[in-house]
RNA sequence: GCUGACGUAGCUCAACUGGUAGAGCAGCUGAUUUGUAAUCAGCAGGCUAAGGGUUCGAGUCCCUUCGUCAGCUCCA
């Protein structure tokens, strides 16, 4: 006897009984009107799924909406399909690659003759609306693999895609009006859900992302359940255009890259060097008060050090080629600009017989290292040829490992949480399967890592398998003002070079043990932490990071010489100053130091000049002035500088 | 490295289908002496990324190189 009826359990814990065969949309439909029209899909003990699928007996089942994040994937998904129906319209003989949601948006990859231009994605959005007027609905059919390959024999992409398909898998096939794709679903239940997007460009991809397969032509877009949601995602994208590091790097004179010296290369001019001596010194003094020692190592090396160290057969592709010796030297001996700075460490340490009572030996140089990265990838100071690191090599037992990584995430806690102010997070990337050193150390190594993290007492997510070949690390991620995350430091054990360079200490037992290896680095490089500042802050620094701290406005020529007197006060108590003793209108002065971010305007007038005080106007402020006697205003701005307070204390 | 788009004054951008390279801002000079986001006038500024070609004539069309941008790939 086949039961007549399914139970299914709601999110709240009721329960709701429906004929066999009911689908989600039905359930929906039984619950209210008001939840059927809104319902774009549904989450079946866990899995989403499409409306139209029958529920099994039973099941938990969570009906989405615009309300839910996952619905939102759902439309893109579908919002992806919808591109695609437009492209085959207009574009019959396209073949059609991956098509998935991503972050923000959707692409899909077509293999077309020719590559899309900017008319033919008006041409195909125009399109895409037809599609969502129509209201095609999505529908769902599972298929054998015999039929699925009969489908898509002109198809090479899917027909590839159908033999990588596992055996027990089932293929399913979704219809929307004249488009038919081979997909896994789910999707919102027909086209016309799909009202507020934008295709945004094209570009080429790989096949499968492998750049020894032939390039596709990808279409992004981004689709978005209101036109609000819409809006505000362009406007996103206006605002991160105009913090671009590029962009404002220009406009306050920081640094430039010179065609005539080459690419990924950065001039820092004087303001853009200010910004990066202050954060060496910053984080020169951070970690000389807990035990590091700084040490300057050569930029060039005979090449053997890096075949040694083991980087030199993988890491070729990105090391620059090497050159010949210099007079007097055999000719076969090559040198190589380092691109990274372990093996010099390594070989400081290697200098001496080390004793267990020098662990934790804490090597660390701001260096510079060159690495020759591939000429499409560079991006102004985020990606370079030219890297300032903040490099540390710290030797230790592996007894040490904890307290050690426990004292690195403090310092990591201490520049990003605190002095910065970002919220950051950490991800343990553990064992991956080729990998070096037996299980026995990995686990200790592991342990280790995931002992320090635990006792900080802070949240992390296991990046299972994300390791390095030699150890596992930690990567520390953060969100700039706008809620980009970025990638910056890392730290990582080594269990491998120590080992290649036979690396020893004396233990309390005299005998030779191997010590183990931090690589570490906190801002992770200069170039690409300045970058992020500039785009988290928008070119408004920080009074201690500030090139130009304040600048002093005298409203008429007759208040020069006491402006000129207090710039020289403020120099005097190491403030950067400049004085701005043109021959324009107060309006015009304090124009130009706002659009240069200068943090502090000191404007002196007959007033102030008569009475010994300063009228400070705060960057980004408006018209609120302070007055202030000149001596409480140094007072502020030293106390604000050496606090390294992030919002202004006048 | 690959695909596509692009490269005009320090910066932002003009210059119809090939016909004498132009504006605003910045700079310089002068006038002005200013009370919280642009005072006025004048001047100067270019081998149109570089090299080659087509043409009576090239910023514009073609080729090569360099660089930039959007992505792919890679990554601090």
């Amino acid at each position: 006897m086949v039961a007549a009826e399914i139970r299914v359990t709601l999110p709240d814990g009721s329960q709701k009984t429906l004929p066999k065969g009911s689908t989600a949309a039905d359930l929906a439909k039984a619950i209210g009107p008001g939840l059927a029209k809104a319902a774009l899909a549904a989450r079946v003990n866990g899995e989403v799924r499409d409306l139209a699928r029958p529920l099994p007996d039973g099941a938990t089942v969570e009906i989405l909406t615009d309300k839910h994040p996952q619905a939102l994937d759902v439309l893109r998904h579908s919002a992806a399909h919808v591109l695609a129906t437009a492209v085959r319209q207009l574009f019959p003989h396209a073949a059609i690659g991956f098509g998935p949601p991503i972050e923000d948006g959707f692409y899909y990859d077509f293999e077309v003759p020719r590559p899309f231009t900017p008319e033919d994605l008006q041409q195909i959005e125009a399109k895409m609306q037809e599609v969502v007027a129509a209201d095609h609905p999505f529908v769902r059919e599972e298929v054998s693999r015999d039929d699925a390959k009969r489908r898509f024999t002109d198809d090479p992409l899917k027909l590839e895609r159908i033999a990588d398909l596992g055996a027990n898998e089932v293929i399913s096939v979704y219809t929307d009006g004249p488009f038919v794709d081979l997909c896994r679903g789910p999707h919102v239940p027909s086209t016309g859900r799909i009202k507020h997007f934008k295709l945004l460009h094209a570009a080429g991809a790989y096949w499968r992302g492998d750049e020894r397969r032939q390039m596709l032509q990808r279409i992004y877009g981004t689709a978005w359940f209101s036109k609000d949601d819409l809006e505000g995602y362009l406007r996103r994208l206006e605002e991160a255009k105009k913090r671009d590091h590029r962009v404002i790097g220009k406009q306050l004179d920081l640094f430039s890259i010179q065609e005539a010296v080459g690419p990924g290369l950065i001039f820092w001019h004087p303001k853009g060097a200010m910004l990066n001596f202050q954060l060496r010194r910053f984080i020169e003094d951070v970690i000389l008060e807990r035990g590091y020692q700084l040490v300057y190592t050569p930029h060039v090396t005979r090449e053997e050090l890096f075949l040694r160290s083991g980087h030199l057969p993988l890491y070729a592709d990105n090391q620059f080629p090497p050159m010949a010796a210099g007079e007097g030297e055999a000719e076969d001996v090559r040198y190589r600009v380092k691109p990274m700075n372990c093996p010099m460490h390594i070989l400081v340490y290697a200098s001496q017989q080390r004793s267990y009572r020098d662990l934790p030996l804490r090597l660390a140089e701001i260096a510079n290292v060159y690495r020759n990265e591939r000429s499409g990838t560079l991006h102004g100071m985020l990606r370079v040829r030219g890297l300032s690191m903040d490099d540390a090599h710290i030797f230790l037992r592996e007894d040490q490992i904890e307290e050690e990584i426990f004292r690195l995430l403090d310092i990591v806690d201490l520049v990003m949480g605190k002095t910065f102010g970002l919220q950051y997070r950490l991800d343990l990337a553990t064992r991956p399967e080729r990998k070096l050193g037996d299980d026995a150390t990995w686990e200790v190594a592991e342990r280790a890592l995931e002992g320090a993290l635990k006792r900080r007492g802070v949240t992390y997510r296991l990046d299972q398998g994300g390791g390095a070949f030699y150890g596992p690390k930690i990567d520390i991620k953060f969100n700039d003002a706008i809620g980009r995350e970025w990638q910056g430091a890392t730290i990582q054990l080594d269990y491998e070079q120590p080992e290649r360079f036979r690396l020893e200490y004396t233990g309390a037992d005299n005998k030779p043990h191997r010590p183990v290896m931090i690589h570490r680095a906190i801002f992770g490089t200069l170039e690409r932490f300045v970058g992020f500042l500039i785009e988290h802050f928008a070119g408004a620094f920080p009074l201690w990071l500030s090139p130009e701290q304040v600048r002093v406005l005298p409203i008429a020529d007759t208040q020069v010489d006491a402006a000129r007197a207090l710039a020289g006060r403020l120099q005097g108590a190491g403030i950067r100053t400049h004085l701005d003793d043109r021959s324009e209108t107060l309006n015009y002065k304090i124009r130009d130091a706002e659009t240069h971010k200068v943090p502090y305007m000191a404007v002196v007038g007959q007033r102030e000049a008569e009475a010994g005080t300063v009228a400070v106007r705060v960057r980004g402020e408006g018209k609120k002035q302070v007055v202030q006697p000149v001596d409480e205003f140094v007072r502020k701005l030293e106390e604000e500088i050496r606090t390294r307070a992030l919002k202004p204390l006048i």
